[in-house]
Parts: C-alpha cells; structure tokens; sequence
RNA sequence: CGGGGCGUGGCUCAGCCUGGUAGAGCGCUCGGUUCGGGACCGAGAGGUCGGAGGUUCGAAUCCUCUCGCCCCGACCA
C-alpha cells in the first residue's frame, strides 16, 4: 500500500480533548476521529488493527464450536420488558420512539394531553444482547440433543454512558464480541464457561500483550461466578491484587482481605464514653494519640476505627441503614458491604443526613448508641477491645469499645479493601502484589436468569421441561485495541503488538523523487507482500527524512525498512525494531529473509513477555 | 447528576479584561532551493469567531439564554 494513497493525517500535536495516551496516539497517528462525546470513526489504520483483533477472536472461538451470527442494533422494548430489564437498567440505555409511536404522542399532546414522553419509547439502542439470543435460541432450541450451544457475534454496541471518557476505553458507540452458551445442566454451563475461559486466554496472549484473567465481583447473583480478563496497564481503572506464589489474581473490589486481628491482647475496660476531645477535624492519628488513661499513653493506630452509614436498597425496594465498622488504618470495600447485606443497592448516607442521624460533624460518628441501624464489623476487629470510635458527639471520641460488648447483634466480615503485601488468603505464604488493568473481557456463568424470566426451556431425555442454564461472554473490540496502545507505546509513538499491527512493516522511501531510489523500496514492497507480509510504502514526497522517521515512529508499525540514496551507494538498506531501536544492514534483495527472521524474533519475543 | 473549565481556518492557540469590521504556528495548494530524525524562501486557498437574543453608531470582545465539548466527583461494567 502506497501511503501517499492512505487516508492518514498524523498530527504534530496533541488534540485538546485527547486526555489519555491511546487516545492520544491513535488521533494524533490519523487512525481515529471523534465524531461526537464517546463516538469515533475508525479510519483506515485503526479499522486493519480492529479486523485483526476480530479475526483472532473468530479463530479462537471457532476451535470451540461456537458460531457467528449478528443480532439487531436496534432492540425492541418487549423483549427488555420480558427479561425485566427495561426498567431495571438506567439511563445507559438509549431509549427512543419509532415513527409510529412518535405519532401516538403527538396525538395524545393534539388533543391536549401532556404525557410522559418516556413511556412511549418502544426500542433502544442494544448495550448487550441477552434477551435478544434467549429469544432465537427459545424458538428454535427444543430438544436436549441440541445442547450445548455456544452462539457470538461481533457487533456495534451502545451504551449512553454518563460520562464518556478515555477515547475507545469508554466511549459510548464500541464494538463488542458478545457470546452466549445454553447448557442442558449445570456442570455442563461450568464446562463451558471454563472452554471459554481457556479460548480468552488463547486470544489475548496471541494478541500479544500482558494480560490477567482475574476473579471478579459478580454482583447480588447467587450462585454464579465470572472472571474478568485484564490487560496490564499503568493507565488501568481496575486495581487488581495478585498472590506472588499462588495463582489467585482478582479485582481488589473481590479479593479476600486476611483478617489483622488487634486489640485482641488488651485487658478490656469498660466503655469510656466522650473519653476525649479533638475539636475540628480528626484523623486517626489524632484518635490514637487521644487514647490516654492510668494504663495507656496513647495506642496505635490499629486500636483506631472508622465508621461509615450506608442507606441500602433491596430488590424488593425497601431500604435500611446500615453501618460499616473498620480498623482505622484499613479502607472499606464498598461492594464486600453490599453483597454481604444482599442489597440490591447501596449509597453512603449523604452528609447532611448523617450528621442529622447521629448528631454529630464528619469524624466523629461512631456506631455506638444508634437505633434501627444494621451493624457490621470488619472480622479485623473480631475479638478486640479498647478501640476508639467517634462519640456521635461533635469533637469527642468513646474510648474501650469492645465491638462484642458495645454492638450486640452485629456481623462480622471481611469488609476491608484488601491491598497490597497483604497475605494471600487462599494459599497462606505468597502476597499480594498490585496491578493497573483495563477490562477487556469478561467470562460470566449467568445460571438460569435469563432462561426462567424467558421461558427458554427444552425438553430433557425424561421429556421433562427445564430452563436452559446460560453463560455469556464478552471482549470488548475496539476496547482491546485502545488497551493494547495503552501498554506499547514510548515516547515517540505507538509500538504495535504485531499480530494486531494495522501494518507489519514500514518501509520509509527518503528520496522518492529519484527513480532508482523509488524502484528499489517498490521491489521491496512488492516482495514483501508476495511473501505474505504487510507493508505500507511511504512514498510520499517533498518530506524530509525527519519528518517521514517521526510519522513512521508515531504509526508505530513493528518494522521499518529505510530506503534512501545514502545507503543504496553502498548497496543497503536499513531494518529498524520500533520497540528496540536496533538497525541492521541488508541487501534490497534479502529483504524477505531479513524480516522473517525479524518477525520470528518478534514473535518469540511475545510469547515469552505476553500472557503470563 | 453536582463542581470547574473551554468553544476563534483541518490541528494547537493568541486576540476578549479596556468594543472599531480577525491573527500566528503547524497542516494544505503552487513555484523554487533543500534532503538520514518534524528544512527554507516566495506566492496562495481556507474562518457566518458554537448558536439565538439583547446593549451599542459599531460585538469574537459586554449582558441573557441555549447547545456542544473537556476535567474532577458521583454512577456504571
């Protein structure tokens, strides 16, 4: 491909509402364009890296039976209405009216009416796809003989996001591979989430960058368990904890935090209620020191605790107070409270209310003494006397809290944010090491949620009628190809993974103006593509050498191959690494070997780096 | 949704405070000189200053409303 002829152009500088790297990269080297908040064209550059990704994932999926077809963008509201959905998944779903029902409003308004605009929607814009395949699969899946199935397509996908942001890492317009799998059983669901699970780890190492399969929260859903699919990132929004000696790897949201009992050596005194005094606003560090009396001068900050009020919200929409008691020193993990209660829904108390509630500033609220609240206590403090609490008293702290004397009646859990060098609570010996990610996949075993509200059923060899038990499977597309820019690029430009690389090799013509100079990079070119391998020919002109070596560096195609006068006089051309920097020497004529064996190089080298 | 910021040629920005009929750099076109890490000279094309209303003899500039975009947070997977 001649790039004089590529729809391209590389920007010098750095697009102002360009705010991360990848999106930085892929604007500035001309492979996306914005089009709106959240919304991008692909152009030429980006779509190759996109089709590439598309094909690994088909290829993959392929090896386990799964098949392709294409589902709808445009959804109709029954089906969401069917599943329960409608209501349930917020504004993220684009929701808008066809022609016909645009005509019923404005008859309803003709004749004076002012209804609820909402209420006439009657199709969204699809965010995911599950009731849509319970459907196919319901009406033409009968018979046990038919099962497993496992079904996926490749598919633009919307979700009107509150705030679009990170380029194609949160955009609203993206494409998603969206697979789903109906089983006769549950064992064989769990076998085919683990087919998936193996087919996820095949992609992304053959993508060729750093990834993690992780354990993840898998919401209120009892029962069911999902594994999220990482790439590694500095950039990353998911934090992930990894044990250095075992396998367990998860997002921080789930991993198991081990308990660090305190206060269990203490003599317990009694409760010492407004002990102390810190007036304005007090950390920790100032509770522990305030922890004085005859036997203590002070304490550590491990004797501290923090409190938090959480309003919940459960399925059946009934709501309760809950209150959340943690080691001072430790943070809370939201999501560990929320499942632990079962709540559908969760949100700290506003401010306001809180102080309302308890009757003192941010600081010093304390669980001691509240009415109709659930109490919870982190298993931390399990067993531990003589901890500071704030004394639902402006300024004040109750020291000698013993949770098991003060708080009848509350639970103990791990309701901590486990976090880095903690002990590994799965095999004992190793720690937690930290990771950024950026999700790009996620394998879920979705059980019978979908199958039971749908009524998707077959008959088993009793001629029985069951639901069908499901999983579901995503990769973000155009997700994966912004991450894997998140992770390879320098300061020059993108550095291509190249089994994704929109090109494999680059080969920059200097002195396109001379004949001999331009014949001896086509051959090469055509060479090269006779060999199978992609080449894109800057054969622009009236460049100088520095500005085609800068866009080649922000392009960032895994080879380039320097074509100029200065080096055909000694009969040579010049093969350059984007990630190493290391140039050798050739004959135009050995071009084909050379970047074979550099391809081979490359592809060892993602192997051992890659994956694991 | 709360808080903050920004909308001026394709891109990055100046001009706005203190109203007087629109600029620079990059990019693009043409001609010439260059040519191994974003060269130079000359000549050009390209903008209803996000939109609407208002104040004024006169608005990119002041006022009001509105739309869009970005950041932080909340939310979400």
């Amino acid at each position: 491909m001649k790039q004089s002829k590529l729809l391209i152009q590389t920007l010098r500088e750095v697009p102002r509402d360009a705010d991360v790297v990848s999106q930085q990269l892929m604007m500035r080297a001309g492979m996306i364009q914005k089009v709106a908040s959240g919304i991008y064209s692909y152009l030429p550059l980006a779509f190759r890296s996109i089709r590439k990704f598309e094909a690994i994932v088909r290829e993959e999926l392929a090896k386990d039976g799964c098949q392709e077809l294409l589902m709808p963008a445009v959804l109709p509201a029954e089906l969401w209405q069917e599943s329960g959905r409608w209501k349930f998944y917020g504004d993220e779903l684009l929701r808008f009216c066809d022609r016909k029902a645009k005509a019923d409003l404005a008859e309803r308004r003709r004749r004076g009416e002012t209804p609820d605009e909402r209420e006439f929607y009657n199709f969204c814009l699809g965010p995911t796809h599950e009731e849509v395949i319970t459907d196919i699969v319901r009406k033409n899946v009968r018979s046990y003989k038919q099962l497993p199935m496992n079904l996926f397509q490749v598919q633009t996908k919307f979700r009107d996001e509150r705030r679009p942001r990170f380029g194609l890492m949160r955009g609203r317009e993206f494409t998603m591979k969206d697979g789903y799998s109906f089983h006769a059983d549950d064992a064989c669901a769990d076998r085919g989430y683990w087919a998936m699970y193996n087919a996820y780890n095949r992609i992304f190492s053959r993508l060729g960058v750093k990834f993690r399969p992780v354990e993840a929260d898998s919401g209120a859903i009892g029962g069911s368990f999902t594994h999220e699919f990482h790439v590694l990132a500095g950039s990353g929004e998911d934090a992930i904890l990894s044990c250095d000696a075992c396998d367990y790897t998860s997002n921080i949201e789930k991993t198991e935090a081990p308990a660090l009992r305190a206060g269990v050596n203490e003599a317990p005194m009694g409760l010492r209620k407004d002990h102390f005094c810190t007036p304005g606003v007090v950390g920790q560090v100032e509770q522990a020191a305030g922890m004085k009396d005859a036997e203590h001068d002070g304490m550590p900050i491990t004797q501290t605790s923090k409190f938090f009020l959480y309003r919940v919200t459960f399925a059946d929409g009934s709501t309760r107070l809950v209150g959340a008691v943690l080691r001072g020193d430790h943070e809370i993990n939201p999501v560990k409270v929320k499942n632990l209660i079962g709540a559908a829904d969760m949100e700290l108390l506003p401010l306001d209310e809180a102080e309302v509630f308890t009757g003192a500033k941010t600081g010093f609220m304390g669980p001691v003494g509240l009415k109709d609240v659930q109490m919870v206590v982190d298993r931390s403090l399990e067993g531990g006397v003589n901890f500071t609490c704030g004394a639902n008293r402006t300024d004040y702290h109750h020291f000698g809290l013993d949770p098991a004397r003060d708080l009848p009646g509350c639970t103990y859990a791990d309701l901590r944010m486990a976090a880095e060098n903690d002990v590994c609570t799965r095999c004992g010996k190793g720690r937690y090491q930290a990771f950024r990610g950026i999700e790009v996949g996620q394998v879920f075993k979705l059980g019978i949620k979908y199958s039971k509200a749908m009524s998707c059923t077959f008959l088993d060899e009793q001629g029985k009628e069951n639901p069908m038990v499901m999983g579901c499977y995503g990769i973000g597309i155009t997700r994966t190809v912004a991450a894997a820019v998140e992770q390879n690029y320098d300061a020059d430009g993108i550095i291509w993974p190249w089994p994704i690389a929109p090109y494999q090799v680059h080969v920059v013509c200097l002195d396109p103006g001379s004949k001999e100079v331009l014949g001896v990079a086509s051959l090469i070119e055509k060479d090269l593509e006779d060999a199978g391998f992609e080449v894109l020919h800057d054969d622009r002109e009236g460049l100088s050498p520095g500005a085609k070596f800068k866009d080649a560096d922000l392009l960032g195609f895994p080879l380039r191959i320097t074509v100029g006068a200065k080096g055909l006089k000694e009969g040579m051309v010049e093969l350059r690494d984007r990630r190493t920097k290391q140039v050798v020497k050739f004959r135009p004529e050995a071009a084909v070997g050379e970047v074979s064996v550099a391809r081979d190089r490359i592809m060892q080298e993602l192997e051992t780096a890659g994956g694991r």
